[in-house]
DNA sequence: CTGTCCTCACTTTTT
DNA sequence: GTGAGGACAG
């Protein structure tokens, strides 16, 4: 095949250099995956084994569809030999290799975000530090930002400047806790996310035989998304690549968006530093999206000051403009995206999986979720609450991973006592001082116990059995299935019966089903052949439980792949396009996020995820924002984000004055898809409690432009003595405690009428109008 | 040791 | 509105 002849002139010349430093500068829906896939293609098509090519993406999904699209491209079964994966997993898998070598078992276990939470906890309680100063997450977040820079414990403690300003912002301990958490961690037996770069970099430092062995290994690689690189991740590269340096960096730095997490756009502003025969590419063409979007797009990011200069131009046809509404809450906003899908996937005949809906905080998915489910339309979710984040899982993961390495304090105490064995908090808390006071691991101490009495004879008894428990399942792991260890794990422990006996509890059917499902999986795992040489290779838990930890949810291959819409927040819809994008949740302190206010560079990271998210769209945009909304379970009201003044009006179609036309002149055309929206959002409930459910008469469910347009006048024609009856939303109102508010929604029927009201004094208060006597001061 | 009730803090974004 | 963690009774 003739793999050169499906590029343009630039995507081409890109390809064809293989042979040193490279540096592709891809604009949004330049074909940037198309360029690295067929270079990969062309590299094993001009005879290079796949084994010494290492791609790095992002994400999980981004590697396999790579992997898949890449085995399209070349004959055979041999791209699948490429080590493509992102940072995290295939730097897991050199570390098991070599992990003697830096103090490690060969069987550690890699520590998620909440197993090192949980041990933050931990330390900060036997130290009594205040959480509330020391933030978990925080601490978390410090150590992390440490560990990219490669500062080690032991750096950060006897650096002057980090531990003044540790002091200068009151906690001074926090170099004494990282300290403790990687000794945790260690004796653990465990590392974290930060510690797979971290531990690899020192690896390929301190082990000059080690480096050179990959370095011969590997001839060439290819890194993906390299503007959301870190330190760490820049130095393993350089270090790899540095023998030969055939290395082909991908990244727009107007997409660079994961600074947060300590990604620095300077590895892609400085490569030609490091590479002084370094060739650039320019991919400025966009493939993917209208004029307007493009236009729109161009508009957006031409407001930050720090970026490459480049232009991104398309041949596409000119499109629909961006549509932009606004709503007066949260729920309207989802109605509202309900509401347009459903017609536009009427009038276009396109499918549901044509359809984004993209918000700045997983938070923001509950009410178009309702929304959709309303009037019946299919979605997913993605992130958030992911399937290995569920307690079942992590609990019946938790089994394995103590089987496997028992040193993993955070797993063995999960379980120990689960289900109910008797082995309580106080038991748990001695034991674990006991153990700290040894310094050994926590199993070591429990699997001693005997020769150990520090506990009640009955309750030491317990404990016994659980280890020998834990030791008879470690027995077959070397020789029995995944499956098999598995299941007989679950069963054998008292988990399986835990959970069956559960299931008429509330939540009880689907922890069993999840249980279930994370079994058929393993099921599955076990019986696949994809071994590199051969197929009969037995399948161990301990492989499949090796990269557990860096499963995230939209990795999970998408098994029923109905027709369905995305739910997703705009960072996890980076590398992916939609026709129909809807950019919800438009508002000052949302998105932007309030948290980003401070600086520039936060404020800069912002909009460059607003161009991500506005370049996620082929056909059309549509973005919106809600006057109010729900936020730590009362009412705030809220402004139109900034960024909406940033766009370029010619490029807009502005719906946002729509609402106040609807309730009495507007008439709705037939094009006009919000403007129906409108008309029955108005008068609905705008706060879906239980009532609403099973209220909702048939019409609710025909979103219709010819529904309801009779009662659009709603207020005009009532005429009524009582003034709680001829109060309107926007109307500003004087309560006899309360004070001046103005009226925010309104909902209910007669004697349950209420409203939302926002008073100046007083904050946000939900009425009955019935018992709340309020005068109107202002139409 | 276990279960229940209450309080409170919580919202960025992810490997 | 939710989930984690503390207080308290059985």
């Amino acid at each position: 095949m003739n793999l050169l002849s499906h590029l343009n002139g630039v995507q081409k010349d890109a390809v064809e250099y293989t042979d040193g430093p490279s540096m592709i500068i891809a604009g949004a829906g330049s074909g940037k995956t198309r360029v690295l896939t067929y270079k990969i293609a062309h590299l094993i098509e001009k005879g290079v084994d796949p084994f010494q090519i290492m791609a790095l993406t992002f994400t999980n999904k981004a590697a396999r569809e790579m992997k898949e699209r890449i085995e399209h491209l070349v004959r055979g079964t041999e791209a699948r030999n490429v080590w493509m994966g992102t940072f995290h997993s295939i730097f897991a898998r050199i570390l098991r290799i070599e992990a003697e070598k830096i103090g490690f078992p060969q069987n550690f276990t890699i520590y998620d975000t909440d197993d090192s939470k949980s041990i933050i906890k931990k330390i900060l309680n036997e130290q009594q530090l205040d959480d509330k100063l020391y933030k978990p997450s925080q601490v978390l977040g410090r150590i992390s930002g440490a560990k990219n820079n490669l500062i080690s414990h032991f750096d950060y403690n006897n650096n002057p400047e980090i531990l003044q300003a540790d002091r200068d912002s009151g906690k001074s301990k926090l170099g004494m806790i990282y300290t403790i958490y990687q000794e945790r961690l260690r004796k653990s037996s465990a590392m974290d996310f930060d510690d797979l770069l971290f531990n690899t970099n020192l690896l390929l430092r301190d082990f000059p035989e080690v480096l050179i062995k990959y370095q011969r290994r590997f001839k060439y690689f290819l890194v993906d998304e390299y503007q959301d690189t870190n330190y760490s991740q820049y130095l393993i590269v350089k270090r790899l690549a540095a023998m030969n340096e055939n290395l082909t960096v991908v990244g727009d730095d107007a997409q660079s968006i994961y600074a947060f997490r300590g990604a620095n756009i300077q590895n892609i502003l400085n490569m030609h530093k490091d590479y002084p025969q370094l060739k650039t590419f320019k991919l400025e063409q966009n493939y993917r999206s209208t004029q307007n979007i493009v236009a729109v797009a161009n508009s957006v990011i031409a407001k930050n000051k720090k970026q490459i200069e480049k232009t991104i131009w398309t041949e596409n046809h000119d499109g629909e403009k961006i549509r932009l509404h606004s709503t007066l809450t949260e729920n309207e906003e989802g109605s509202l995206v309900a509401r347009s899908i459903f017609e536009i996937k009427n009038t276009k005949a396109v499918a549901y999986t044509d359809f984004a809906v993209l918000y700045r905080t997983n938070a923001q998915s509950r009410s178009i979720e309702e929304a959709l489910r309303r009037i019946n339309i299919p979605y997913r979710i993605y992130g958030g609450q992911s399937f290995y984040s569920r307690k079942e899982i992590k609990d019946l993961l938790s089994y394995f991973r103590v089987v496997i390495n028992p040193n993993d304090e955070e797993a063995l105490l999960r379980i120990i006592n689960l289900p109910k064995r008797g082995i309580g908090q106080t038991s748990i808390d001695k034991l674990r001082v006991e153990a700290n006071r040894l310094n050994i691991s926590l199993w070591d101490l429990i699997e001693g116990l005997e020769s150990n009495p520090i506990l009640p004879r009955a309750t030491a008894l317990k404990i016994v059995e659980f280890a020998t428990m834990i030791k008879s399942f470690r027995i077959d792991l070397k020789t029995k299935s995944a499956f098999d260890m598995a299941e007989h794990i679950t069963r054998h422990s008292g988990f399986y019966t835990s959970l069956y006996q559960a299931r008429d509890e509330d939540e009880g059917v689907m922890r069993f089903e999840n249980m279930e499902e994370l079994l058929s999986g393993i099921k599955e795992f076990s019986e696949s052949d994809t071994g590199e040489e051969g197929e009969n290779k037995l399948h161990s838990l301990e492989e499949f439980m090796q990269d557990i930890a860096l499963h995230t949810d939209a990795d999970q291959q998408d098994k029923n792949e109905a027709n369905q819409v995305t739910l997703m927040t705009i960072h996890a819809a980076k590398g992916l396009e939609f026709s129909y994008v809807f950019i919800v949740g438009l508002e000052e302190n949302l998105f932007p996020s309030l948290l980003s206010l401070n600086s520039r560079a936060d404020i800069e990271e912002e909009r460059r995820l607003f161009y991500v998210a506005i370049t996620r769209g082929k056909e059309q945009v549509f973005m919106s924002y809600a006057e109010s909304r729900y936020k730590w379970g009362n009412l705030q009201y809220s402004e139109p984000s900034r960024f909406i003044s940033e766009l370029d009006p010619k490029y807009i179609e502005d719906h946002t004055a729509d609402k106040i036309l609807s309730s009495d002149t507007k008439k709705p055309s037939k094009n006009d898809l919000f403007g129906a929206g409108f008309q029955k959002t108005f008068e609905k409930k705008p706060e879906p409690n239980k009532l609403s459910k099973k209220e909702e008469t048939p019409t609710e469910n025909v979103p219709s432009n010819l529904k309801k347009i009779e009662t659009s006048g709603q207020g005009a024609a009532t005429v009524n003595h009582d003034q709680s009856d001829s109060i309107q939303v926007g109307m500003e109102v004087y309560h006899d405690r309360f004070g001046i508010g103005k009226v925010l929604t309104l909902d209910g029927k007669g004697a349950d009428r209420k409203a939302t009201v926002f008073f100046t004094n007083a904050g946000t208060k939900i009425l009955i109008l019935r018992f709340a006597k309020l005068r109107i001061l202002k139409q």
